[in-house]
DNA sequence: ATTGCTTGTCTTTTT
DNA sequence: GACAAGCAAT
């Protein structure tokens, strides 16, 4: 096990070892298997180890955990009972899913939100607590309970689907390496080398796939860093590392405390924000780096201001200093945060690229696409079939397809059978009968393509025959015109596939059910990337500039509540800061309009970690560099000036106490002035209440 | 019965 | 500001 600092050289040492193995201890490539956090990673970490070798040959196993279990499960989940050709749900496709198994087990939405159920059965998984293992005692509270009902129901939906979502991908595989002896014992011994990158962010699942694979051969190497872990709300587990030397005892722990990257301001002030976690293995990130630029900390009056400021220092740094555009990037909590940066960043005509966000393959028009395609590789994916049974509109309306769905349920049909048998069941008027024959038959002509030529044939004529090119030109706004656009993106992508590596029409869509936000980071050309702080993990800039240091966004308002997530965005903060090489700006705006409301938040606590040493302070306004930073989490804030106070009155992160309830912390607001609402979350059991600010008789501490 | 329109809801992070 | 659910108009 290496536990190592950020900057450190993690990567580096999986490489290198695999290296080493295959060249001076002549282990079989095939024999070694490496997982990665992204594709791009496993695909950089091949090619070095290619590049390391004399010749071509065989190449070790390199993948995420997701793609590793897809082939798995492509190839053996007969064992499981589903057929070979089984879709992939992305979260979408489970909400859908999630939403319909409510409607059948008549659990109320408005009491249980979708969204919600889903999550709780998720961390389930991750958890790798099957329907059938769930401790319904063990359970807490309402929707957790709920969620317990509903996965078995939602299980049951799937496997007739013939689907897995997510989460499956990895339990399943779980599952069947323990059903299984003899493919698990196969597995266990073809791979007599395995390598874990990022182990400070596995959960339960991947813990255990890590465990059955290393059984027999306990050959296991596993890098990571407890500080990094950044992934607590799936279902990450810290204590994997702890367990770790007790699932396999003989453990060598090599500890990497050099750091290579950052020069050592940046190091100090990344370490003392991350000094104050109270649940760490302690230990200190050095560098013989030289000392270099004082971080540099700016106030700005608004998020407009912000991206001036951001965008004015990338231009000096740019034109004076002489650094590439993709050797900057910009970093955020939430991806709504980009939106203002890309409206300055096109002004001052800088080329972004954002990274994450809505997926190109969650579009709505390349979903609808692709779930053609879906349903004629898989005809059992009812969820993809109605998705596309009216769109484009075809007159096949809601009542329509609830009179086929209680045929079906019925007879035992499958929706598509459903479909097909209207005709003679006479279950609907003339009219509805025609129009679903119609979708019949584009369905199967699309079909015959799909059996008689390749991916990119039968996409076009996806387009064509559905209706769906027609659809968009007759709509002819800039928005149509967008989406055609993405659709001929689509289109490269499949010539890509056919051309390259004459790949399958499955493989293409399990390719795109695994692409990560990352995997999209194009680092050739000099564009500037933008992306969030949990996608740049693993990633290294010159410059970076962190924006919203703000109570209520770094810290977020809903990690207030929790000390264990509020470490996280501690962890958050560090892995922000040790992405910067040699420079890094951090921005806070004094005021900020989200979802039309506007926001005064408090500078984060953050940066009162920071020793002033290390950090230079600067605003459009005066009197910003004069003081040290403003205590606000003690009883006094006399620092404040009059016209401070009143406007950060009730910010978020706010300590109040109130009559009833004693002490608090606001984590969330609305409304302005006499209709101020506030959500505070209360300690002593009391938990988040909403309160109306003029009415709660709460005294600001 | 379907369509296109309006209203209301909800936004942390993602393989 | 995006999107889903609910509405009146055809």
């Amino acid at each position: 096990m290496v536990v190592a600092g950020a900057g450190s050289g993690k990567t580096r040492v999986i490489t290198y070892r695999i290296a080493h193995l295959i060249r001076e201890r002549g282990v079989d490539p095939e024999s070694v298997l490496a997982i990665t956090f992204t594709n791009k990673a496993a695909g950089e970490m091949k090619e070095r180890i290619r590049a390391m070798m004399e010749h071509g040959g065989p190449t070790p196993w390199v993948s995420t955990f997701h793609s590793f279990c897809l082939r798995m499960l492509r190839k053996h989940i007969s064992e499981l009972g589903f057929s070979n050709d089984f879709a992939v749900y992305d979260a979408q496709d489970q909400l859908t899913l999630v939403k319909q198994c409510m409607k059948a087990a008549q659990i109320s939405k408005e009491a249980f939100p979708a969204k919600s159920l889903l999550n709780h059965i998720s961390g389930f998984k991750n958890d790798f607590i099957l329907p059938e293992q769930l401790d319904l005692d063990s359970m807490s509270y309402g929707h957790q309970m709920k969620a317990a009902e509903l996965y078995p129901v939602y299980q049951a939906a799937l496997k007739s689907n013939n689907a897995l979502d997510f989460d499956d991908l990895l339990a399943s595989t779980a599952k069947l390496f323990q059903q299984v002896p003899s493919l698990r014992e196969h597995y266990d011994k073809k791979f007599q080398y395995i390598l874990v990158d990022e182990f400070q962010d596995t959960n339960a699942v991947q813990y255990e796939l890590v465990r059955l694979l290393s059984m027999d051969v306990k050959n296991v190497c596993v890098v990571g860093d407890d500080d990094q872990s950044i992934y607590r709300w799936r279902g990450a587990n810290i204590e994997n590392i702890l367990n770790f030397e007790k699932d396999y005892p003989g453990t060598t722990v090599i500890k990497l405390e050099e750091n290579y990257r950052s020069t050592q301001n940046i190091l100090t002030a990344a370490g003392n924000v991350v000094r104050e976690n109270q649940g760490r293995n302690e230990k200190t990130l050095w560098t013989q780096n030289e000392k270099g630029d004082p971080v540099i900390c700016y106030r700005a009056e608004d998020e407009i201001g912000e991206a001036e400021f951001v965008c004015d220092r990338i231009q000096n740094l740019s034109q004076e200093e002489g650094f590439a555009f993709n050797d900057i990037a910009i970093l955020y909590r939430t991806n709504a945060q980009s939106r203002v940066m890309e409206d300055m960043l096109r002004k001052a005509e800088i080329p972004y690229q954002v990274i994450g966000g809505l997926r190109f393959y969650e579009r709505r028009e390349v979903k609808d696409v692709l779930a053609y395609m879906r349903v004629l590789i898989n005809p059992d994916d009812s969820v993809s079939l109605k998705r596309i049974v009216n769109v484009p509109a075809r007159g096949i309306g809601k009542t329509s397809l609830e009179k086929v769905e209680a045929f079906c349920r019925e007879k035992g049909l499958t929706l598509l059978e459903g479909l097909r048998h209207v005709g003679q069941e006479r279950i609907l008027g003339a009219a509805a009968t025609g129009k679903i024959g119609n979708f019949i038959s584009i369905l199967d002509h699309l079909d015959s393509v799909y059996r008689q030529s390749n991916p990119l044939e039968l996409l076009s004529e996806v387009i064509d025959r559905s209706g769906y090119a027609t659809m968009l030109n007759n709509e002819d706004t800039r928005e149509s015109k967008g989406r055609m656009e993405n659709l001929n993106e689509l289109y490269s992508a499949v010539e890509q596939l056919v051309e390259n590596e004459n790949g399958t029409l499955r493989e293409f869509l399990d390719s795109t059910a695994l692409v990560a936000d990352l995997d999209n980071l194009d680092d050739e050309r000099g564009v500037l990337p933008l992306m969030t702080l949990h996608t740049c993990k693993g990633l290294e800039f010159s410059a970076v500039f962190l924006v919203g240091m703000e109570n209520g966004l770094l810290p977020h308002a809903s990690s207030m509540s929790d000390s264990a997530e509020y470490e996280e965005e501690r962890r958050l903060c560090y892995v922000g800061f040790t992405r910067a090489k040699k420079k890094l700006f951090l921005s806070h705006a004094r005021r900020r309009r989200i979802y039309g409301n506007t926001f005064n938040y408090l500078p984060s606590d953050f940066l009162n970690s920071i020793p002033s040493e290390v950090m230079e302070r600067g605003s459009s306004t005066p009197d910003y560099n004069m003081n040290s930073p403003k205590q606000f989490s003690g009883s006094a804030n006399t620092s404040y000036s009059s016209e401070a106070e009143s406007e950060s009155e009730y910010s978020i992160g706010t300590k109040v106490l109130h009559p009833k309830f004693g002490s608090g912390i606001v984590i969330n607001r609305s409304g302005e002035e006499e209709d101020l609402k506030l959500e505070v979350f209360f300690k002593d059991g009391h938990g988040k209440k909403k309160l109306a600010a003029n009415l709660a008789n709460l005294i600001i501490l």
